[in-house]
DNA sequence: GCGGTGATAGAT
DNA sequence: TCTATCACCGCC
């Protein structure tokens, strides 16, 4: 296959980090033999338990169990009984979801600018919870290099229950990109990192 | 802006 | 068992 995976060390580090680093990386998704790629164009990062915002502040359960486990696994929940969200685990109960792709193979006219219609795109749903993310069928791939400069930043979608958590700018993009998520395009925060 | 939809966690 | 809540999206 011409994609390879990325080693899942490569989400062994701070979960803002590593939001910037999945930046220009590609997600790909193999479905009945075709590679689902896209290249990763919003994240958000979650901190941990100490994170309000993070499902890990809850604690450790069943459901947030594989965020305390090794970096480089999924992390796949489904919201508001039909979104699946897709999130690379780095660790220690941290995380980074992925929030739009820009399609890049075998997506057909799917939209994937947002983290419920990229997984609907690449067709991940729970079934993959825990996976891997160097093994088929869901595993990351290198990517172009991205500027620093290249990325904007701003607080988190839908995380206002977080208190002041909400506020902080944990959510990262790239600047002027036309796939980002909608709400991610309509704000006005530019602000550069 | 509002409702659909179902898993989850905690209360009862 | 029951209930509140939810890292969204499409349509009004």
């Amino acid at each position: 296959m011409r994609w390879t995976p990325l080693p899942r060390a490569f989400a062994d580090d701070d979960a803002e980090s590593v939001a910037r680093a999945l930046l220009g990386q590609h997600l790909v998704h193999v479905v009945r033999g075709r590679a689902r790629v896209g290249r990763i164009v919003e994240t958000e990062a979650y901190l941990g338990p100490h994170d309000l915002a993070c499902h890990s502040s809850k604690g450790r359960t069943a459901r947030t169990e594989v965020m305390f486990g090794p970096p480089g696994h999924a992390y796949v929940f489904l919201v508001y009984g039909m979104h699946h969200c897709v999130n690379v685990v780095t660790g220690r109960g941290a995380a980074v979801l992925l929030r739009a792709l820009a399609p890049v193979e075998g997506l057909f006219d799917a939209r994937t600018d947002g983290p419920g219609r990229l997984t609907r795109a690449l067709a991940i749903t729970r079934a993959r919870d825990a996976h891997p993310l160097d093994e088929v069928p869901l595993f990351l791939a290198a990517g172009d290099a991205v500027e620093r400069k290249a990325i904007a930043r701003g607080p988190r979608i839908g995380v206002d229950y977080a208190g002041p958590w909400a506020k902080r700018p944990l959510r990262f993009w790239l600047a002027d990109n036309p796939h980002v998520s909608k709400v991610t395009r309509y704000s006005g925060t530019r602000r550069p990192t």
